[in-house]
DNA sequence: GTCTATATTTGGATAGAC
DNA sequence: GTCTATCCAAATATAGAC
């Protein structure tokens, strides 16, 4: 197939953007396409209705859910540093997606919530390969949840290497 | 001062209530209104803008985190305990009222997110002085706040034993 | 204190020119 | 493929009756 337009893949960074940074509420097709740099018209030939352009956000972001999954697997660090550190990221285009689908999932678009189950899932699963022990890799995960909940919130992310040591600690302890 | 109305707290229970399970943008005047089994005009009269609806409910979150820190303080179970325990706790009007204004600070009022940061900080000292370390408590609060961020995203909150199991692992080991 | 209008603005969507 | 113009519905807010 041939390229997606660039015009496409705009709109949907702007439309993120909006998300991320003012929420649901703001992230209206005039503003989505004020921001996108296009008209309202331009943007509903792309996407036909605000429907279509949540469809299209979620789909965006399950293909980089797996692009991060891999790389989250091959990372030099080890899954357990890679997910605490890049779940305050707010940089990287994975992290946006992600806080920007979850901001439309908790709101009018709840089916949004299939692509974010999608990545606890598989970071869960990764996690508890390197650590072995289940219960440890669900606490990781959680925790990578809750920097999330505070980068939503714009709050300063916590310390890595505080973290890791407490990881480390629990995979190094014999349960009871 | 004389009791506030009733009607007021029927208001905000309402707005509370919309903003968790519909989200910031579902939470219209009309749709409060009607929850809340008063008209536009009604609400109106209690709240003279929809600003002073929020601001309502903000004032009426500090006033619960004065009495939730209390209630965590003298848990019998403890701290730790009672604040993972909750935060996955749907029912209680603290939780909802919590998740609601956390709604309102990721949108489109960013100054409520001042009440948020002095429940965070009243949990961190409090879980800080039962578990002597410092970056243990900083853990046990980013646990909260994950289960908060799956709560709000309408997920099965975790095993709250597993968890208690694995802070009490890291209470009792020491520090490399 | 609470209601029923009603004014004003904004958001989503369509039609049709370029 | 992108724009302008326009329609319709929904959202905030006001005025004034009861």
């Amino acid at each position: 197939m041939p390229p997606p337009p660039a015009a496409r893949a705009k709109v949907l960074a702007a439309f993120t953007e909006i998300l991320v940074t003012t929420g649901e509420r703001a992230a209206t097709l005039d503003a989505v396409a004020d921001r996108a740099g296009v008209s309202k018209g331009g943007l509903l030939y792309h996407f036909g209705s605000k429907d279509a352009l949540v469809d299209g956000l979620v789909e965006h972001l399950t293909e980089l859910i797996t692009a991060d999954v891999a790389t989250m697997r091959a990372a030099p660090e080890g899954p357990v540093a890679y997910l605490l550190r890049t779940s305050s990221d707010v940089d990287a285009e994975f992290d946006r997606s992600y806080l920007a689908v979850a901001e439309l999932a908790r709101g009018a678009y709840p089916h949004a919530r299939g692509a974010l189950d999608t990545a606890e899932r598989a970071w869960t699963d990764a996690v508890t390969e390197a650590v072995g022990d289940p219960a440890v890799a669900r606490a990781v995960v959680l925790l990578s949840d809750g920097i999330y909940h505070r980068t939503s919130l714009g709050a300063a992310p916590p310390e890595l290497d505080e973290l890791l040591e407490l990881v480390r600690r629990l995979g190094s302890t014999p349960a009871a």
